[in-house]
DNA sequence: ACCATAGTTCATAAAAACGGAACAAGCGAA
DNA sequence: TTCGCTTGTTCCGTTTTTATGAACTATGGT
């Protein structure tokens, strides 16, 4: 199968970066993909908490993830193990990705309290 | 005309931010809103250092801003007085707006340089 | 009233996202 | 190898969003 790619540090951008994280199923799917120890796979995602997500609609958000330079996909067989880029990307952009992820925490945490 | 509204503080989403921030020319436009000791209006981004935007076009991305409550518009006479809302924004944001802004800078700045 | 200016709304076209169905690829068993 | 199962991608029609010229509304000046 064709070879996935992944944008070079240097390539990835600030506007690619919101727009992949202004979907809120791209934030889980990032927030869990961080959280976990182990890689994470596609179909881990189909049954969400508040929804199911249909594959072919998941697929796409985890190009949209990779493209932005958010995650990286290594094919380990017949699955993809995705991890995080962040620690790539913190030199390039500081505090910032950071500072989304812990703007959507505090953000489900009011939600949920009131 | 129908009185311009703007979302109460805590009705604002970390989603609209950053989709309204996922757009350049809005960017530019936010940025050059907070910059300046004036209200900028509408026509003052009519023409763009690298392009031209029509103004119903523009008009839109006013509006986006507007609800995603990163401006706020008020009418002046015949024009609207657009100023920036980042600092009712920041108790409730903390440094995540400033760090989007951060980045965007840096990403030009090094563009112009290489 | 008339005209000029600032901005919004409408109508339509273009672009992007969604999601089911078909497809492709890897793995184990026979 | 071939079959069956699982994972993920691609295709394609539908829906949603965005862009923009044209028409319209609102305000101010003369």
């Amino acid at each position: 199968m064709k070879p996935l790619q992944h944008p070079a540090i240097e390539d990835v951008t600030v506007e690619g970066i919101l727009h992949a994280l202004s979907d809120p199923v791209r934030v889980q799917i990032l927030k869990e993909i961080m959280r976990s120890s182990a890689p994470k796979t596609c179909s881990d995602f189909l049954n969400l908490p508040d929804r199911v997500v249909p594959k072919s609609t998941l697929s796409q958000h985890f190009r949209v993830l990779r493209e932005a330079g958010l995650i990286r996909s290594e094919r380990k067989g017949v699955e993809l193990h995705n991890t995080p880029r962040c620690e790539e990307l913190k030199p390039r952009f500081g505090q910032m990705i950071g500072a989304i992820l812990t703007a959507y925490a505090e953000e489900y945490a009011e939600g949920k309290g009131g």
